[in-house]
Formats: C-alpha cells, sequence, structure tokens
DNA sequence: TTAAAAAAATGATAATTGTCATATAAATTT
DNA sequence: AAATTTATATGACAATTATCATTTTTTTAA
C-alpha cells in the first residue's frame, strides 16, 4: 500500500491540510487504481461512496443529453478530486467520469472524508471553497455557452485547453480531445466543431496536423472568444 | 431589533442547524434591509462581505454578458441565502442580486458565518450540501442550455416557473417576469422568446392575458420540455 | 499489408435563432 | 386625459448552426 504522506499530488487539493496521522489513517483506508484510457470511472446515477483522488492523468466529467449527445462539464487533472459533489450531497452521480488518459486513482471512502470533514476545519474548508470555486466555473460557463457564438466558444476553449493542459514538444494541445469530444466540450454538433477548426485553421489562427491542434495566433483566437 | 429565533425561514436554510445561543448571537450582528422591487443587491465585481438571508421576496441572480445582455442564472427565495459562493471564496460576486419584489433580508456579516461554519459542524454540512446542490443544478441547467432548442428551454423554464414559485387566483404564474428577463433566463434573445410564447398561445399550450402568462397544459408542455 | 471500421472533413441544404425595423399596447409622466 | 416612454408583439431578413450525405483520412483489426 502506498504512503500518502510522499503523494506529490495531495498538495494540490483540500487534502493539504491533513496531518501525518491523517495521512497514516488514509493511505490505510484508500484503495488505489488503475485505469485504461476510455474506461468510465463512474456513470450518471451509480452511487459513489466515496472520492476520487487522481494522481496521473486527466479525464472528463459528462453528461447525456436526451439527444444522445455527451456534454463535458469539466476536465479534471492530477491533484483534483472526483466525486466530491455526488458524495457530499449523499446523491447519485449527475455525470459521468470517463478516462481521457491512462490514469491512476485512489479511492477513498465516504466514512473517512465525513470524519476528515467533522475534525479538520481546514480540511473543510478546503472543500467548501473547491466546490464554491467549480460553482463559480460552472455558471460562468452556463453563460458563456448562453451568449456566445460556437465561433466564440471554440477560440475560448481552445485557449482554456492550452493554458491549462499545456502542449507538446511540436506545439500541439497536450491534451487529446476527439473533434466530438471538443464539440461536446463547446456545445455544438461535431461537424460545427470541425467546420470551425477548418476556418481557424486557413485563417492561420491554427493548424491541424492530424488530429493535432497547434495554436499559431492565441492573440487573434482571444480577439474573437472576447 | 428582531430575533432570529423566531423567524420562520431560518428553517429553510443552512442556519436551521443553529441552537439558542447562536441564534441569539445571531440577532445581535445580524442588519436588516428593506428592497424595493428593481433595486440591486450586489453587483457582479462587488466585495459581498457576509451573506444575506432572504426573508420576503424574490430575487434574479444573473451575469452580464460582453453582448449586453442579463443572463439570469438563478432565482432565489425567501428562506434561501445569498452571497455564500462569495463569501466563502472571497473573491468579489461574479453575479448580480437584484429584487424582483420588494425584499426583506437580513445581513449576517462574514465573521459572523466563518465562526458559525467553524463551530457547528451541521451548519457547516448544510452549507456545503446547499452548494452543491447549486452546483449541480448549474451544471444541469448548462447542458439544457447548450442541447436543448429555445422552444424546449421555453416549455422547460415555464414549468419550472409555476413549479418552484406557484401561480395566482386567475391561474397566472405568481412570479413576475417581463418577456426580457424571461429570455435572460433561458438564455435567448428577448424577440425569440415572445414568438415562441405567441407560438405557445396559438397552439393553447398556454394563454397570454396582458404580460401575464398562464399554463393551459402543462402535459404537452412537458412534451415538448422532454 | 490489406481489409474493415472509425474518425475527420466537406458539401448541400434545412432549421433555428438573431437582428433590425416597425407596429401596437401598456405603463408612466406631465 | 393627453403625451411620452417603455414593453410587447410581429414582419422581413440575415446569420448561425444542425442535419444528412458523401468523401477522405486515420486507426484498428484481420
Amino acid at each position: 500500500m502506498s504512503n500518502c504522506e510522499q503523494c506529490i499530488v495531495r498538495e494540490f487539493s483540500s487534502l493539504k491540510a491533513l496531518n501525518k496521522e491523517e495521512l497514516a489513517h488514509l493511505a490505510n483506508c484508500k484503495t488505489s487504481y488503475t485505469i485504461k484510457k476510455g474506461e468510465t470511472i463512474f456513470e450518471e446515477g451509480d452511487s459513489v461512496n466515496g472520492i476520487y483522488c487522481v494522481k496521473q492523468g486527466i479525464c472528463k466529467l459528462s453528461k447525456l443529453s436526451a439527444n444522445g449527445k455527451d456534454q463535458i462539464v469539466k476536465l479534471i487533472k492530477p491533484g483534483e478530486l472526483l466525486g466530491q459533489r455526488s458524495m457530499i450531497s449523499d446523491e447519485q452521480a449527475n455525470l459521468s467520469a470517463v478516462a481521457l488518459e491512462d490514469m491512476e486513482v485512489c479511492f477513498i471512502p465516504r466514512s473517512e472524508v465525513m470524519s476528515l470533514f467533522d475534525k479538520n476545519n481546514k480540511f473543510s474548508m478546503n472543500l467548501m471553497k473547491t466546490i464554491c470555486g467549480d460553482l463559480k466555473e460552472s455558471d460562468d460557463h452556463m453563460v458563456s455557452v448562453s451568449q456566445k457564438t460556437v465561433k466564440e466558444r471554440l477560440a475560448e476553449t481552445l485557449i482554456y485547453l492550452e493554458d491549462n493542459f499545456g502542449k507538446n514538444e511540436d506545439g500541439s494541445l497536450h491534451i487529446q480531445l476527439s473533434r466530438e469530444e471538443l464539440a461536446g466540450m463547446i456545445g455544438t454538433a461535431t461537424e460545427s466543431c470541425i467546420r470551425l477548426l477548418s476556418d481557424f485553421n486557413k485563417l492561420g489562427l491554427i493548424e491541424l496536423v492530424g488530429k493535432k491542434i497547434v495554436i499559431k495566433d492565441i492573440n487573434k483566437l482571444k480577439r474573437i472568444a472576447d
């Protein structure tokens, strides 16, 4: 069983508030998992009886709409916690979590999180602030989806992806999303997304290398995004 | 100064976890305000140094988009708390709060809320659950905005308004929104909203009496909303 | 390595939605 | 009560976006 005290990603989440003793206890009750790219961690409707601490790899949180399209609500990266919302509300998950890369996660059971919430005020405050941050992000995202055009949102999303997930040596976005997933992030049809990528390409804002995307003129993109 | 212990709306919010002593202290440090319809409680960018407990009246939480349209993110009714997100994150408000009716609110300063958060675990858990509920709502709303048509969203919103804010004796929706505000709720242009209301009217789904809206066939509306 | 399947790209077209102009109705002010 | 302002409603049209069909490219499997 691996040690939580030595786990670096802990520093990036609410768990940074834990002391040695608490970390030792946590190491004892957590379960580690390896998840392959494309696999599901939990699905809409599942009862998630704890939270996942993401150690390695990126995953998407998405929701299936009535018309069968998968809307990506949020991307989760190492250091973040997964399933907090459902666990705290004690409700079934309203989103599905699917790995976009091979992942390593640790599952922390509900009882442990709740006990930490009760005992460690710093931890509960951290958790609170994280969720408040998520709420702000979600509200802002909602306004963006509702008031901006698809073109503006695509520009915005490309910038977001570069800012938050970085780029490879060849300059292409590190995060690998299919066109369908990218469309699901900005809330549009796959074909519309592809078409606008082509337009951006022709305008020299981006370059399409296979399915990879290289941002060539981030300032113009920013001007489009607003 | 009015007594918090006897305030009924308290039972509907996180504050229901407070004991006699805490309520007495709260009564001492809160400030009561009367707000007229149309007045602003706080605006995007304001530092909200506490939370508002809504005793009477409904208000909207909205965000101004780049194109000058006001997107309504949430409606708040008596018993709910206002400004929790900003206060906890210790950030400026990302939304504006404007009264849709004459209101009575009590302002509770940050220090008091924080002290309660630290001392009363039931309260902090309640607060947490409320915000988690808001987050779920916001995510769901986002998916709805992004995947449903304006017509579907209008139907959905009309049902939501009747379910959550009730109707007058004449059967019309109790909550009084201008067409512009209703458009702001569903995320569309005012003219599009008006046009679809006319369509619904012609189809017998609703009846327009002046600016009032009466739902005539909620089942058909539900079928449209999905 | 070739065949099959899946993903990406593009064209044609239709549906949805936004914008601007204008008319009508309601609310407010004088 | 008349005049002004504001809100609601409608028409005409343009822009955006979705859908369906088809082609090309890439990936996967045989």
